[in-house]
Parts: C-alpha cells; sequence; structure tokens
DNA sequence: ACGCGTGCCTGTTGGC
DNA sequence: TGCCAACAGGCACGCG
C-alpha cells in the first residue's frame, strides 16, 4: 500500500517516461476514480508534463504549456492518490485497457510517438485530481495536510503530538504529519521502543525526537530500497520494491521479536491492524 | 471540536 | 474440494 516512500519512489520512476511530453486525449473509465473537486480531464489537453514530485502520499505532475520551444509552467496540476491498490505506468500506444484500468492517458512523446499512461486500481479507492490552486484550497484534505516528516526537527514535531489519540493514530493522521501509513507507524514505533497505544500527549520530547529520528531514517531507508511491496504495490516501471524485507514487525505478530525474541503481539487501534513487541514498546 | 465506528471496494486467505 | 466470512486499509462521513 502506497505511503510516502513508495509515492515517492512512483513520482522518481514514473518522470523519465513523461517529462516534456504533452497530454492529447484521456479516457476515463472509471468516473468514480476522479475527484469530486477535480477539473475535467479533458483540460489536460494540449498540455505537456514539467515535473514530477510528491507530497504526502499523493504524487503531483506540474503541467506546463509550450511557447514557442520554452515550457511555461501553468497553474493546475495533476494530482494522483493511489490510496491502496494504485499503480502508474505506462504502454505504448494503442492499449486495450484492462478490467482494473481506471483511467487511460493518450500522451505524445517529444519524438512524434504516442504511448499510454495508465491509472489502475484494482480496489477503486484511489483519485485523480486536476485541480488549480483556488481548487485546492477549497479541498480540505489538502488544506489540512500536515508537514513532511522528512522536513521537520524533533522541537517541531513534538507540539504536534498534543492529542488525546494513541500515538500510532496521531502519526497516521494526514493532518499531522503527511506520509505515514500502517507500515512506517508500526515500524517507526518499535524501532523507538514506543507502545503503539500510549497516549500521544503523553510522549515526553525526549521520546518524541526519538520516534521522529526512527520515522525519518526509516522513511529514508525505504526511499532508497524503492518502498514496500506488501502485495499490489509496483513502480511506474513495474518493479518491485525491497524495504519488505527489512520490517521488524509489520505483518509479523507471533514470531519472535529481533530484541527480545519475545512473540510480537497483534492489537487493533482506531480499527487498524498494529504489531508491536510488549516487552520492548514502553 | 474531538474521538470513535462504519462504509467504501475487490482479491486473497483460512476455517469448516 | 468448495464455500464464505474475515481481512487488507486510507479516508470520508456520521454519531455522541
Amino acid at each position: 500500500m502506497p505511503e510516502l516512500p513508495e509515492a515517492e519512489t512512483v513520482a522518481r520512476t514514473l518522470f523519465p517516461h513523461i517529462n516534456n511530453c504533452k497530454f492529447v486525449s484521456t479516457d476515463l473509465l472509471r468516473s468514480s476514480a476522479l475527484h469530486p473537486l477535480s477539473l475535467p480531464l479533458s483540460e489536460l489537453e494540449g498540455l505537456f508534463v514539467s515535473g514530477t514530485h510528491r507530497r504526502g502520499k499523493m504524487i503531483i505532475v506540474d503541467l506546463a504549456r509550450k511557447n514557442g520551444t520554452q515550457l511555461e509552467d501553468v497553474e493546475k496540476k495533476l494530482i494522483f492518490h493511489l490510496r491502496m491498490t494504485g499503480r502508474l505506468h505506462t504502454k505504448d500506444a494503442p492499449y486495450d485497457p484492462d478490467k482494473h484500468t481506471r483511467c487511460l492517458f493518450n500522451m505524445l512523446k517529444p519524438d512524434g510517438s504516442l504511448f499510454c499512461l495508465l491509472f489502475d486500481d484494482v480496489r477503486t479507492f484511489g483519485k485523480i485530481m486536476l485541480a488549480t490552486p483556488e481548487i485546492l484550497s477549497q479541498w480540505d484534505f489538502w488544506k489540512n495536510l500536515g508537514p513532511e516528516p522528512l522536513e521537520i526537527t524533533p522541537e517541531e514535531f513534538a507540539p504536534l503530538l498534543k492529542n488525546n489519540c494513541p500515538i500510532k493514530t496521531a502519526i497516521m493522521d494526514q493532518s499531522v504529519i503527511a506520509g505515514v501509513g500502517n507500515i512506517y507507524a508500526d515500524e517507526s514505533l518499535f524501532a523507538a521502543g514506543i507502545n503503539p497505544a500510549r497516549k500521544a500527549s503523553s510522549l515526553s520530547l525526549e521520546e518524541s525526537s526519538r520516534l521522529l529520528l526512527e520515522l525519518q531514517k526509516i522513511l529514508r531507508k525505504s526511499i532508497s530500497q524503492c518502498g514496500s511491496s506488501i502485495r499490489d504495490y509496483r513502480d511506474a516501471n513495474g518493479n518491485v520494491g525491497a524495504f519488505q524485507n527489512s520490517f521488524s514487525v509489520y505483518g509479523k505478530a507471533g514470531e519472535p521479536c529481533k530484541h527480545c525474541a519475545q512473540p510480537l503481539q497483534r492489537m487493533r487501534i482506531n480499527g487498524r491492524a498494529t504489531t508491536f513487541c510488549p516487552n520492548c514498546q514502553k
């Protein structure tokens, strides 16, 4: 399930495929894949890709229009949220969409050849949005998105944990910090030796600092390994990530803790499966 | 305003 | 072997 490192990997691997390429036409095969606040995708026609990046778990495509030979950025952005099973990849045109293809973008390379950018999504939770800054300012989720965990200091992190909810719930709350999901929440809490059920507000400055530093270390390591592939996740080249081989707790309930060898336990926090070591995480 | 539970959605898994 | 409930989980939404 794409979280921050997976979204970062998709944004990076997608870039060489679509940079400088022109949107020719769009075939939205499942209308619910389009975010309700989105502009119609027909407004993409004639625009070029000038960059790809990431915010939280979202992949953002920068758009530009061509003026002579110069690309001039426009304010519109094309945003993808992959949620659980979303995938972005390219195929040579013409491409016959399969049953999980939610949107097909016909695109033109600078050399004049046609290809397809595909948004596939088995479980249809993913969203596509074409938005101006004005639209983004009306989108609560975007407006409330917390800071990037790789761009804050422990001093900036600590005051974000004032809530009465479990610490795991707090760090997965996208309005607290952006990009952390179930995998990296469990892994960072284990690395920091903090029980996921602890009240967020009960963490000392020393504990919240340790949690942020461990989270940053894990996110960086996962990005360097192209993310984690549990089942569905692939980068834009169709490759799996490798960080799932470095998990300490996620999906390992019943297995011995790598520090104390006691069995890892499973519990449910805020409806989310949570694996932790009751001995090492206080 | 906050915290909690539920629905969305489909493919896979495991128990009977 | 076959059937079906449970599960996976990010986020919107409704409730108290």
